[in-house]
RNA sequence: GCCGGAGUGGCGAAAUUGGUAGACGCACUUGCCUUAGGAGCAAGCGGGGCAACCCAUAGAGGUUCAAUUCCUCUCUCCGGCACCA
């Protein structure tokens, strides 16, 4: 026999298995299908190093032994080539980065080609294909339509290096995960995910997921949620409200009365005007009425009901003076109704001064509900838009606030801070309010603050600190009292002090929190150091000394005295407030300020706003430009291309904007599973037929480091795509594995930086892709992190030669060896299955070793065994398996399968054991009976159980007797 | 600080309804073969002891005839989150 030459083997078989097209995936075969999928690479300039390629020679052999077993395979491979890492080496190397994706992607395939590998090549997808980048779009358009997408201008993390907003999931430890770059906060304009509509639902599926622990856990940290209760704070103070009814109505209706009721009942004074000719209501009359019932100043709140609430913007405009608040409810701004026309269409003028009523206004509450019958979203909006406020978007007692008791209207009306706490048994302790720096309030309630500018110079130096900043400057509390204004406990009835402090954030829960410093050590800090009272409510601890957070028993509680904080938490949110869930995690920042990206295709029209590009018209690709450089200004470098960004409104016609923005690196890589089930349809996303034949995928292995970036991206996106009867699974991944890392020899990570870079073309080329393979898969378990070792690659190329050599040993079929090879038979098709390579190796070393003990194998016996071996060492195998005469190919030769009479021999070793430790170790027969057992343990320590007293014996039957005994006394 | 995971020879590790601790491999030692070897073959390889045996799975306790495995406490390492109310 020859001598082995990998080279000429790997070689000689993959052009075969390519020639042939031994691993197309075919949808129609009537077989049992298995979907194997690796976490495609983007394809960087620097290649592959000796750890990507791991998990993928895992998937390999895992789809291989799928195959065998009869299923039909997809395991596919693409290219996720948008985003930073692909455009800031393009820049580096002055290269575009279509051009430098295009080298990458023929380097990457160059060596995937060497490992010997089955992926369907003809699946091959790319998300910056604009074919496949069209429904990218699409996805998001979708998400568009359904209120998923939205515009913000919250602040939101903003890399000064890369130059472009950033998601959180993309700030680690206050750094740019891409370039280590400090982030700062920046208030910009952005489209956002409501990821966080689908918080609970991807909490609730994760549980039966059959996924790594630590991964499950992971998501569900960075998900974090928590239960709590949000309870309302009233500021103090007395106001005379001015409420304006709507058309056709008048200050008899029992909704005006119970608001009347209420305010005044809270002891604020009341005027609810009668507006004359109220089924023909002119603007003139209305607002001269509305402004001759009282006196405007700033204890004024006005509140105006639909047409009421467009009186009530008029009246504004017109004061000199500034009042406290202005609140609309099913209000307006033009009259553009759901359901039908109203008679006032004329008669009121539908030109506002924004800037005037604002200027004019403290706070601005528009209030829209959701079942609203006459009022549109999109009046809405252009209402929200004139008065640049967000909508507080509520469900009334019955649709347009007619009910005869809407309590949304009193919590609107009444100036307060909602707190979120999950300690609502501590609200008597609850001596002072805390506010975020980002909070709304502040600026809204600027007349009524004495210390405005020392309040406003703190919030402005807390938004501009890094994330970093504002950690390092760790424990030490910072804050500003709110001088002037006060809220008041609702438990207690006290009044108590508002302050400002960047200890409690904007983004999470309502952006305030009551501060209860005995039973809260952040309260308890920020109290000591500002010197506010500490109120113990709950025992168990020395509030001398540090903050009590345990259960306890409630004290100073009023009637809750002696409940438990337990119990009292359910009791007290029922009284003061409403139970709420609050995550952790935030919306998706989706806006890329950068030219490497899926566009996004919405046109801006002055007159529809923003209007989704048609999806006849998709893609809307991404221009070829000269000039790719991010600008730094918070502008996209698209936007620099005017002939590209001036379009027209799909609506209406008139001139449009495309929105400059791109998506963020991890868009296309959050459905590419679905693309590669139907890769060339040009007609839908995925074929309904494909989807239902391939999903889920069965089989996900990638590196941890995805647990709470990509992973909940994509099952975001598959939940959603399930909500629109895109895809028919819950969840888009079955299993899941990730793989360790591989590190150098010295121990550190692999990179260019250390120089310690270890490349698998050259580990190919000497050792060849077979030895490759089976050593990466023999270095430990598949998840454990293992440093390279080029000592030990060599035993795996001599396992792998000892194979080879083992052809020259084939005789008869050797009954010796029959027991142990259904034992390997059994063992490695178990272990493949559940990802335990090593053992697998190992137990097929075993059988080897036996092999070569007899001296020869059977030809029957030594098939059976390449066809283990194939999945791990393909080309070796496939060549054994020619020269044994077997028909092409070993790839898709059934598995072998095993006798269960066979795993037991003639005899099995039992061991005997006295008071539990070893004495013997016997040969027995497998099948005998207890006492057989006994009486051979016996005999084998006859001699031991001379002059002793047996207490006890145990037999476990052809494991192991155990005599318990003591000296006879 | 909180939440996960882990700790077994010189090294990677194996061993689960509790039942021979260290399989398999690397490195190492000795010998054989060889002009030569980064090849092959044979033997050895946790510690102590001439031996019978004894000790040993991070440490301490416990349950059990029997514990790497189950329970309690402590220590160390890795990963994640981190002022999340």
């Amino acid at each position: 026999m020859s001598r082995y030459d990998p080279k000429e083997i790997e070689e000689k078989w993959q052009k075969r298995w390519r020639e042939s097209a031994l691993y197309k995936s075919l949808e129609d075969s009537g077989k049992e299908k298995s979907y194997v999928l690796d976490m495609f690479p983007y394809p960087s300039g620097e290649g592959l190093h000796v750890g990507h390629p791991k998990g993928y020679i895992a998937t390999d052999i895992y789809s291989r032994l799928q195959r065998m077993r009869g299923k039909s395979v997809l395991h596919p491979m693409g290219w996720d080539a948008f985003g930073l890492p692909a455009e800031n080496f393009a820049i580096k190397n002055k290269v575009h980065p279509s051009a430098a994706v295009e080298r990458n992607i023929a380097r990457y395939k160059e060596q995937l080609g060497m490992i010997g590998f089955d992926y369907d090549w003809s699946r091959e997808i790319n998300t910056i294909d604009p074919g496949y980048y069209r429904w990218t779009q699409w996805i998001f358009l979708q998400m568009f339509k359904k209120g998923l997408a939205y515009e913000s201008n919250e602040p939101i993390n903003w890399c000064p290096q890369c130059q472009t907003g950033l998601a959180n999931e993309d700030v680690e430890d206050g750094q740019c995960e891409r370039c280590n770059t400090a982030v700062e906060k920046r208030r910009m304009r952005q489209w956002v995910l409501r990821i966080t509509d689908y918080a609970d639902r991807m909490l609730q599926d994760l549980e039966a997921l059959p996924w790594p622990e630590h991964i499950k856990e992971l998501q569900r940290n960075w998900i974090g949620r928590s239960e709590g209760a949000e309870i309302i704070f009233p500021l103090s103070g007395k106001y005379k409200f001015v409420l304006l009814h709507g058309f056709n109505g008048n200050p008899s209706e029992d909704t005006y009365l119970w608001i009347k009721k209420e305010l005044e009942n809270r002891g604020h004074e009341v005027v609810v005007p009668e507006l004359p000719n109220t089924s023909a209501p002119t603007e003139k009359e209305w607002v001269a009425a509305a402004l001759g019932a009282a006196t405007y100043d700033k204890n004024t709140i006005v509140i105006g009901h639909s047409l009421g609430a467009v009186t009530a913007m008029k009246v504004l405009e017109k004061l000199d003076t500034t009042v406290a608040g202005l609140v609309l409810f099913g209000g307006f701004c033009d009259p553009n109704f759901l359901d039908k026309a109203r008679p006032f269409a004329n008669t009121f003028s539908w030109k506002f001064d924004g800037g005037k009523i604002q200027k004019n206004t403290g706070r601005i509450v528009i209030l829209h509900d959701r079942n609203d019958t006459a009022i549109s979203r999109s009046q809405v909006e252009a209402l929200s838009h004139l008065l640049d406020t967000p909508i507080t978007e509520v469900v009334a007692k019955e649709p347009h606030f007619e009910a005869s008791e809407e309590p949304v209207v009193i919590h609107a009306a009444l100036p307060s801070i909602k707190v979120f706490t999950t300690r609502a048994d501590t609200l008597f302790g609850a001596t002072y309010v805390v506010l975020a720096p980002e909070h709304p309030l502040l600026g809204e309630l600027r007349e009524r603050i004495s210390n405005w500018k020392e309040v406003e110079k703190y919030t402005i130096t807390a938004q501009h600190k890094t994330e970093i900043e504002r950690t390092a400057d760790g424990k030490e509390k910072s804050g500003v009292e709110l001088k002037g204004i006060k809220v008041i406990n609702p438990a207690t009835e006290k009044e108590i002090p508002i302050f400002v402090a960047d200890y409690v954030l904007g983004g999470y829960g309502t952006g305030a929190i009551m501060a209860v410093p005995a039973h809260d050590e952040r309260d308890f800090a920020f109290a000591k150091k500002f010197n506010l009272s500490i109120q113990e409510v709950i025992t168990g601890g020395d509030i001398e000394k540090a903050a009590y957070t345990g259960p306890g028993t409630l004290i100073n509680s009023e009637h809750f005295d002696g409940v438990s904080s337990e119990e009292a938490r359910q009791k007290i949110t029922r009284s003061y407030g409403e139970v709420k869930v609050s995550y952790k995690l935030r919306d998706w920042v989706f806006s890329r300020q950068r030219y490497w990206g899926e566009p996004i295709p919405l046109i801006h029209c002055d007159k529809d706003g923003w209007v989704a590009v048609p999806e006849k018209d998709l893609p809307v690709r991404l221009p070829e430009v000269d000039h790719y450089e991010p600008t730094g200004t918070g502008e996209s470098p698209l936007s620099n291309i005017t002939e590209w960004v001036n379009t027209r409104c799909p609506t209406c016609g008139g001139p449009g904007r495309r929105e400059t923005n791109t998506m963020p690196q991890w868009a296309g890589s959050s459905w590419y599973y679905l693309r590669f089930m139907d890769p060339k349809d040009s007609a839908e996303l995925v074929s309904k037929k494909n989807e239902k034949y391939w999903a889920p995928v069965d089989m996900y292995v990638g590196g941890a480091e995805h647990a709470t970036r990509h992973l909940i991206y994509a099952r975001f996106w598959h939940k959603f795509l399930y909500d629109i009867g895109i895809v028919t699974t819950l969840e888009p991944f079955t299993h899941l594995y990730s793989v360790g890392l591989i590190l150098a020899e010295d121990g550190r990570k692999m990179s260019k930086r250390f120089g310690n870079v270890i490349n698998p073309d050259d580990v190919v080329m000497r050792y060849g892709a077979d030895a490759f393979r089976v050593y990466e898969m023999f270095m430990g378990p598949f998840e454990n992190a293992v440093a390279w070792s080029t000592d030990s690659i060599a035993g795996a190329r001599r396992f792998v030669e000892r194979i080879w050599r083992l052809a020259e040993h084939m005789g008869d079929e050797d009954p010796s060896l029959e027991q142990i090879l259904h034992q390997t038979v059994k063992k490695v098709g178990e272990d493949i299955e559940q990802f335990k390579f090593n053992t697998a190796i190992s137990q097929m070393m075993i059988f080897l070793n036996a092999v070569e003990d007899a001296g020869s194998i059977g030809t029957k016996q030594f098939s059976i065994f390449v066809r283990l071996i194939a999945p791990f060492a393909p080309h070796l195998a496939e060549e054994l398996w020619e020269r044994v005469g077997e028909p092409y190919s070993v790839h898709r030769a059934p598995w072998p399968s095993f006798e269960e009479s066979k795993l037991v021999g003639e005899s099995v070793p039992m061991v005997v054991q006295i008071n539990g430790r070893l004495r013997a170790t016997i040969n027995v027969p497998p099948k005998a009976d207890q006492h057989e057992f006994q009486s051979l343990a016996e005999e084998a320590v006859k001699e031991r159980l001379k002059g002793v007293h047996i207490k006890r014996v145990i037999v476990v039957p052809g494991r192991l007797v155990n005599f318990v005994v003591e000296e006879k006394s």
